[in-house]
DNA sequence: CAGGATCCGATTAGATACTG
DNA sequence: CAGTATCTAATCGGATCCTG
């Protein structure tokens, strides 16, 4: 795509980083994914044939490299797309300080569980096998109801129940999880308010929170509450 | 333009900051132009329709404020937009470590006279006003010859002889002369294998060195030299 | 100096269908 | 699972001309 024409370093950045969905497959894999199906599954709404030319780019420009494994193409930060982490982490603290709105659109069920399973604090699980039930309020019928299988060694995502019971439910629009996944929203608060409603043993009830560590930015500072001049 | 329709901080950031030129135009206002031609300057093949756009679209961002003066429009940084400087410069610091080679097209030399003309250090000067040419050797004609007009009170860029008498001349390629600006080459090792000659009293000779501050990135680590898998 | 209005060509990306 | 190929609709941005 575009170059800019100028030697300053931040244009010659820009030009790797601004085309559009880059910074989001960046982002994946600096999450972790390695996987064409994986990466996907973070940047849903990016067909499947621009994300390999993405992909195909980041291979060109040094950021990644592919590798063939037996399972299939196996997708990897080098030294200087590793170094991107930075920039995805300045620009996160930012968004969530000043970008807080978000339309219907931006509330995507399936991203929300995508993002939970692979922040599961997996030694905070109790010993064994936990199937964790989500309700989503409001959500198309197919959108409504996931499973998270959740033992010591790995977090699954499931659409459709996996048939080993449900220990816990959790039952909450999808806007209230996100907002108390962004860190914008208290999950005592939103319990106590009954916009985040468990079904399940009392003490499963008390432990579930401790079992997700929520958006990496979730932490991040706001903003004092005044006018942005 | 596009939206991801991702709740996630780093893709609301991404909607308002990977549109083309954006970077660019937010790195302008936080290196303190505030007037459209001085912003227009720094983007200089930008076309003045685009940047009127961009910073319309800034201002209902909520990141600039645009100010009716009597000298016409001001555009400055909201608090938010203020901000992204922390943005602009941890992009500029990966883009001066992993994206070292520039084309010939980068080398544009009406933009290092203008970064030049913007970084020099104004208590470093010798008193009264201080002419310093420059010559771009190989540079299209119309674009060879610079003249900085320095005192202690502003530093002005002229591709005309303003007039004054000139002090010290500077002469070597653009190429040579940003990759100083970049801190790929050191002034020293510039002037010692003559790719950088000056012409004028030795007393400026020694001094012109600490009358500019290069480019905010040249003092960023570089990484060490190895294959980047 | 700081734009607004138009037109038009180039680029882009989504949808769809097909492949090993 | 991980793409490729093709077509089309939409968007984008440069050029040009005009304004107060």
């Amino acid at each position: 795509m575009g170059e800019y024409g100028q030697f300053c370093p931040v244009a010659k950045a820009a030009e790797v980083l601004d085309e559009r969905w880059t910074l989001l497959v960046v982002r994946e894999l600096v999450a972790g994914s390695t996987r064409f199906n994986d990466i996907h599954r973070g940047v849903p709404r990016m067909s499947r044939t621009l994300l390999t030319k993405r992909l195909r780019t980041l291979v060109d420009q040094g950021l990644i490299t592919r590798r063939e494994e037996r399972q299939g193409p196996v997708y990897e930060l080098t030294t200087a797309g590793n170094e991107l982490a930075a920039v995805v982490d300045v620009i996160g603290q930012w968004g969530i300080r000043w970008l807080s709105s978000l339309s219907d659109e931006d509330l995507d069920p399936a991203l929300l569980m995508w993002d939970m399973h692979r922040r599961v604090d997996l030694g905070a699980l109790p010993p064994g096998r936990t199937v964790l039930a989500v309700v989503l309020d409001h959500a198309a019928p197919q959108l409504r109801n996931w499973w998270l299988v959740l033992d010591q060694h790995e977090a699954d995502v499931c659409d459709y129940d996996p048939g080993f019971g449900t220990d816990l439910t959790m039952q909450a629009s999808t806007g209230t999880l996100v907002r108390i996944w962004r860190g914008e929203l208290g999950w005592d608060d939103a319990v106590r308010t009954s916009r985040l409603e468990l079904r399940g043993p009392s003490e499963l009830r008390r432990q579930v929170r401790t079992w997700f560590q929520l958006s990496p930015f979730a932490t991040v500072s706001r903003p004092e509450a005044r006018d942005a001049g």
